[in-house]
DNA sequence: TAGCTTCGCCGAACCGGTTCGATGAAGCAC
DNA sequence: GTGCTTCATCGAACCGGTTCGGCGAAGCTA
């Protein structure tokens, strides 16, 4: 069921039926309705690939995310699935190209034969070969979260300095002076992951600010690895009262390592940090948090992508969202725990 | 950077070029050597548009997955990642496609377009028009869950009526007699999603060949309608002392309303279901669970799309999975509670 | 050296759309 | 009735590959 096809049945020709459908021509009107029928009666639909082919546009997105290797967290499961419908929304596609191993591979894909109209980064490094790859080229493509030098680029993200410190901030208010951090893992720190250095980074100035006695810490992407990372924290310092973790994926182990430990929270020991919304509210008791908003940052990413195909010249933007801390069940004030206690807890109390 | 242009530098014709690099027709080896350092120094890759108008395949995958409206789970998460991995390793890429909300205009872009060479569905319901859909047009695509009748389809899934009916037998070999089962949302139940009705059936059979009092409650995808399910659990049958869930998203409420209801997993009450491993484990106590091996799902998925599409006269073939359960921390033998607290403790019942 | 095969390459057609310039008919003024 | 514009449609070229038939040169046999 091709466009010749139509037009035969239509008594037309193939640039007749080409106008009839996309309008970019006047068409009599009794003309475009025998054709319309023919194409409604066979359910005619052109091809993507030619259509491509001829003008130059896929009308797809490519959606570069991270390898399976590094474990998904929820806030990415929601950035795939708003870009996705947000693209979709502007009747785009979406094509998934795993970054990590061979990405140059994947890459080439993309670009190199020509797939997709523009490109969303996710889990951006401070110094990011695929951002400057990219705007070396001038390919149309945004990024989820800036390099070390977004100026000029087209971007998407959050102000991690920022959400670090309101939770230092917020701890401080409360009274702790003792506080550990928990990071993502430290291949990703080495990495150069935007959010471990500038979650890090808000978290260290924003303590000394306020002149807290803190240690940071790396944590792997489990809840094992959580539960470890809080054992190490209390026996390095027992009577540190509360932490701030990035880290969503171990939130699971360091709750199960305070409970271990005989710390209950919010009573003996806060917690808080960045984590989004829904994965906060299923710990208990339910976590402080700046709330990620994956979903807002997908639609964002989606819209300024397409704002830069539609509008090839027009100057870079970007979106830097700062969303409030939830206040949840998790912090307390500190001091509630006698500091006698605290010197027992060690990682080794039992309940 | 078309073909032409490379048949150009090296001298050749643009069929030679094509040959050469398809290696369809042999070249001299000299010939071949020439094009490709045209092609090493140009970068030239062909277009995929054009190629596809040409043979008439895209390389590409269609992944049909469920809106955002509806949470995701970590499952599918999995699932998403391992069959864009699985499919790259195969060099086919993957397009997204939302299900849902105007399924119909999102499949008419993958089919009718002709934008992708074979689908891969995901969240399966028992009568699933979109599955009968592509067999009537005995379109290229394969089922992650099957329908009510499977036969002559091709799919991979998870036996979930055996995997509910092994955490019966589970609960009933320690003990229990009074059972909850905790499902997906009602909303999904009656949509007919195939896990939300095998597995009840399966736990319904089970509980009565083994003589056991039980009820079932649909559950919200999320911790707030977990903690509410397990509330009214208690207050319809406060001797209830263990459950099964197939809600991976109500989990963590789940866990909150038992420790607010004051009953310690697993010495008063026993938890179990089939849930992914890595988010059993985030839970504490661990989840002893069916863990769903969504990875493997993908990968087996694009493995029996990528064999269907290379012999399309090749006879239906499907995987159906019944992973173990787990032993972790969150069951235990009945009958440790004394049957007066568990009269005492009702849904307002405090630690 | 004529006749036949094999090898390596070329030209043309094709895939299914889009787009531009041209053409013919209708409408209108004079 | 001629000349001019407007409108609707057509034909052809083009996008960038793939594929088929054919053709000339080289190699081999007799």
């Amino acid at each position: 069921m091709n466009i010749g096809e139509i037009a035969r049945r239509a008594g037309v020709s193939r640039s007749t039926v080409s106008y009839a459908l996309s309008g970019k021509r006047p068409v009599a009107e009794d003309t475009r309705r025998r054709i319309q029928q023919v194409v409604d009666e066979l359910g005619y639909r052109p091809s993507a690939s030619a259509r491509a082919l001829a003008n130059g546009r896929t009308s797809t997105f490519g959606l570069v995310f991270p390898p399976a290797g590094n474990h998904y967290t929820g806030m990415q499961l929601d950035f795939i699935g708003s870009v996705v419908e947000a693209a979709a929304a502007y009747d785009y596609d979406v094509l998934m190209s795993p970054s990590g191993v061979d990405s140059d591979r994947s890459f080439q894909r993309l670009l190199g034969e020509r797939r997709v109209d523009g490109a969303i980064l996710m889990e951006i490094r401070l110094e990011d070969d695929r951002v400057d790859h990219l705007a070396a080229l001038d390919f149309p493509s945004v990024a989820i979260g800036r390099t070390a030098h977004p100026e000029g680029g087209w971007w998407v993200g959050l102000d991690h300095t920022a959400l670090a410190a309101a939770c230092v901030h917020h701890l401080a208010d409360l009274g702790h002076r003792r506080v550990a951090f928990v990071n993502r893992p430290e291949q990703l720190l080495r990495a150069g992951y935007e959010s471990a250095h500038r979650g890090l980074d808000g978290f260290t100035k924003a303590a000394a600010e306020r002149g807290l006695t803190v240690r940071t810490y790396c944590c792997g992407d489990d809840a094992a690895s959580g539960q470890a990372c809080l054992e190490r924290i209390l026996y390095d310092d027992p009577s540190t009262t509360a932490l701030v973790t990035l880290n969503e994926a171990a939130l699971g182990g360091l709750y199960r390592g305070l409970a271990k430990a005989g710390r209950h929270v919010p009573r003996d020991f806060s917690v808080t940090g960045v984590v989004a919304g829904r994965w906060a509210e299923t710990v208990t008791p339910q976590l402080t948090a700046a709330d990620v908003p994956a979903a807002e940052l997908g639609r964002l990413a989606v819209e300024l992508l397409v704002e830069r195909l539609d509008h090839p010249d027009a100057p870079p933007r970007h979106h830097l969202l700062t969303p409030p801390i939830s206040l949840r069940a998790s912090t307390g004030p500190a001091g509630a725990m006698p500091a006698a206690l605290a010197a027992d807890a060690g990682p080794d109390a039992t309940p």
